[in-house]
DNA sequence: TTGAAAGCGTTACCAG
DNA sequence: CTGGTAACGCTTTCAA
């Protein structure tokens, strides 16, 4: 038998919709009578039934996170930030590693006041989804809400960071797939900026087919017995990079001596990699604290599109260096 | 304005009783009526409101999975296929990343059937746990439903493989954190069985302080440096062994030609290491199972206290050998 | 086979 | 300041 706000009127001698209002800290009551409910409520082991609650009032202080892909540490990173900031705002979160539509629906159910999307694809379950939402990901041609990591801009300072070093044969290892569009977008964004400066942009991509350490190995591999002898290698995230490093490696090749190597996702876990990675990308703070507030601007205004774009920014570590004047590749 | 089995009824012309049977698929309502009111309701879009759903029968069809710690990636393995179990047996899944005690509070908001908890710490907070629930870890002094994965067996069947292939200079590289209880039935289980085969069992021990796989690396590093010159090294999990793989490379120690590794964690992960690596641990996919299955037995039954046992076995893959007669270290 | 009505535990409003 | 009461949307008897 579970208690209830009526227990508790019994006991103090009071009116039920009394206890209410005494537990919802209303000012309307007399001190001392909310203090001897609150009272007898702890005492009593009083929990409110959150199902009564939402009946009658809407808003659940709950937003519901969709993340289908749990194995990708970059992600895991932004999802952590996103918990503590939505904690901070006085939110909970709950999360789904389902696809995108069975989230949804449950998430509905729970009546969450928002859904923050982390899924790359299938975002065409989105179009009716009644509830506030906001994705992350690339804002172009999108008539729904989603935090833009401006993945065209990243490619952009790295090019031209790699260039200011010197470089000039650069190569880019990532995936090309054309059903995920965050990593699509990150390859045409290399090869722009790449075409901007001049530079070949066609022999020097390398197609991971995949996005886990191993197939930036194997890509790399195949980059190592291409006839492209680059100066430099942009990783397009955290797991294809570690890969990287470890073909090169295993070829014996130094880095940045012989060779400097740069990665999408500006996230701290770069550090510990075998060589520091000097990164680049929005900082993870920032990308999970622009989505939530995000969010929650849209919860309240009910406002529907927009889109935010976020400036990245490159972090030096110890990957990248000058060109040296007698490179042998 | 969301509708409301009401304005179906109204629609319908029959009254709201009715509708909720049709809704619900009672044999009590003539198949024409049922239809009829079906088609209304998905014309109108009707989607029932959960909260006062709940708000009436309890069961909520959902379990929560507390799971504060994202980025091991033994465990993101496990819990993408514990999501799996359950939707195989038509209950839904949410997942928080907070401490448990919170996670608790909101679980029971959302009146979740059951809860998983994968926190190795901290477990006090179940004491007072009015929900089903069961653990992951050791179940030694338990009072509440753990699935046991026991890890004082994988250590002897460990210990006892490697003995039986010549091997009598084992270490070990592991966190002994006294907070950790896993971590430390770990490092106690190969200490016990290390010493009833009379080997070793202090000064071949190296604390990783950590569960990253940079503090496998750095403990092996110490170890490499060390007088014990082992000819075969146990890794306490996926992470760590990761890690002593990177430290044996950098000395050009080969696997397992010069020393042989084996891991705990019984995941497929472990074949895409550098070295396909020989693991030890309950399979996954059985670990899954045990859990959802356990613990939809105690939500229907209300037993409250259980242990359950499991079997690890060996996954051989390529890290181990017999030690070769000619042992240089 | 259908309908009426009584809750489920809260909140919110209106009287007192 | 406090109490009474009507919702909230649904399930579930109990009668018809």
């Amino acid at each position: 038998m579970t208690i209830t706000i009526k227990d508790i009127a019994l006991k103090a001698g009071v009116s039920y919709s009394t206890v209410s209002k005494a537990l919802n800290d209303s000012p309307l009551v007399k001190p001392i009578t909310k203090n001897k409910i609150l009272n007898i409520a702890k005492e009593m082991g009083y929990e409110p039934n959150f199902a009564a609650q939402r009946l009658v009032s809407k808003q659940s202080k709950v937003i519901g996170l969709i993340w289908p892909t749990l194995e990708r540490i970059a992600h895991s990173t932004v999802v952590t930030q996103i918990n503590e900031e939505i904690s901070k705002n006085s939110y909970s979160m709950i999360l789904s590693i389902n696809s995108i539509k069975d989230s949804i629906e449950m998430f509905k159910r729970f009546q969450v006041d928002g859904i923050i999307v982390f899924d790359e694809k299938n975002q065409d379950a989105l179009k009716d989804c009644s509830l506030p939402f906001v994705t992350y990901g690339v804002g172009k041609d999108k008539s729904f809400p989603v935090i833009d990591v401006n993945y065209q801009e990243s490619m952009d300072i790295t090019v031209k960071y790699l260039y200011s070093l010197g470089h000039r044969r650069i190569a880019y290892v990532g995936d090309f797939s054309p059903v995920d569009e965050r990593q699509l977008e990150k390859y045409n964004a290399v090869r722009n900026s790449l075409n901007e400066l001049g530079l070949p942009n066609t022999e020097n991509m390398f197609h991971t087919g995949g996005l886990d350490w191993y197939d930036g190995y194997v890509a790399t591999k195949r980059l190592l017995q291409s006839s492209f002898k680059p100066t430099a290698i942009i990783g397009s995230s955290y797991d294809i990079s570690a890969g990287i490093i470890r073909a090169l490696r295993e070829s014996n090749i130094i880095i940045p001596k012989d060779i400097s190597v740069i990665s999408y996702d500006n996230i701290p876990q770069m550090a510990n990699l075998e060589i520091p990675l000097t990164s680049v990308g929005v900082p993870i703070e920032e990308i999970a604290q622009c989505m939530v507030q995000t969010l929650l601007t849209i919860i309240q205004n009910k406002e529907t599109t927009f889109i935010k774009t976020l400036k990245p920014i490159i972090n030096e570590r110890v990957s990248c260096a000058h060109v040296s004047i007698e490179v042998k590749r």
